[in-house]
DNA sequence: TCAAAATGGTAACATATGTTACCAACTGGG
DNA sequence: CCCAGTTGGTAACATATGTTACCATTTTGA
């Protein structure tokens, strides 16, 4: 087993899984929005963009459901984005929604945006063999899993205290 | 090759690397602050505390060295730590620095919160096989290069144009 | 030796994110 | 039908994070 601990009894971050996972997600956030700064989008903004560009029409708590974004956090998006004259809010039968369809722009953009970060994903995967990056995804699914259930857990204990 | 375009030309974000690290990494993140959040700490103040437990006695420029913190963030952190009385600030022979140590309860914090998070990821880690556990964290560090090479490659491209 | 550059840190701002509470529109059981 | 509960969304706040500029020190090198 790896040591975890140093001379104070304090943790080693570097071995502490979470806390490598946090760096390189943020490693690549930062980067990957230096990518594509130039296009003037946020990151829930494109993330706003890839859910609407994949689906045509879609309310808000579409977004919600298929994104880590809560619903102010797409909310405040699609009104900037609105703003921008990416996407258009036009209004359902169920008059509490209203659905959100790109602008010939918001295409534009979304798809210029799509190439940027693909090849940045390319780029970055190139590094890693087919079976390690199927490897990779798949322990990607399992630690998720793993963090919900060991979450749960937890929870229920508290419960019990 | 997975499918990464959708009908609409867009990209399918359930398949993009970086966004699933970063998905992943949001959940633990949340679920870790979740597990202490009883302790009163936020994240950057509890990396302060690991990485000052860790050495006794550290300025803020090696937690900066240490951590994907910025220098004011840290700034930030060891202010609201010392508010709280978890470290003390302590003048050092280079006067633009200050030494910063632990008080006692800081200590006491320090260990409480090592435990949680070590449970936590114990907890998550026993899901995987030790097998499975190296390739991810070789894959992990395989990554964190490549995103330098691919980032270090763009700026060189955008620099030429 | 002493001016220019570098370093450690913070103040004061701007922006982004999370939180609570709320409203308007829908739904489902009596 | 109708009202208690739910759902989609937003406003208005609080907090957190990023940015720029700055000061006091220290280091460097002509």
């Amino acid at each position: 087993m790896t040591k975890k601990t140093g001379p104070g009894g304090g943790i080693d971050l570097s071995q502490f899984l979470p806390y490598r996972i946090a760096v390189l997600a943020r490693s690549l956030s930062e980067k990957l929005g230096a990518a594509y700064a130039g296009e003037g989008l946020t990151v829930p903004e494109w993330r706003v963009l890839a859910v609407v560009s994949q689906e045509s029409a879609v309310a808000a708590r579409d977004v919600v459901a298929r994104t880590p974004m809560d619903k102010m956090a797409v909310s405040r998006a699609v009104a900037s984005l609105e703003k921008k004259g990416l996407v258009a809010r036009r209004p359902a039968s169920d008059r509490r929604v209203s659905a959100i369809e790109l602008s010939q722009e918001g295409r534009r953009i979304s798809r210029r945006v799509a190439d940027i970060v693909l090849r940045f994903e390319a780029d970055i995967v190139a590094e890693l063999t087919i079976a390690e990056r199927d490897a990779f995804l798949t322990l990607l699914a399992k630690l998720e899993n793993a963090a919900d259930r060991a979450e749960t857990r937890r929870k229920a204990i508290r419960a019990a205290e």
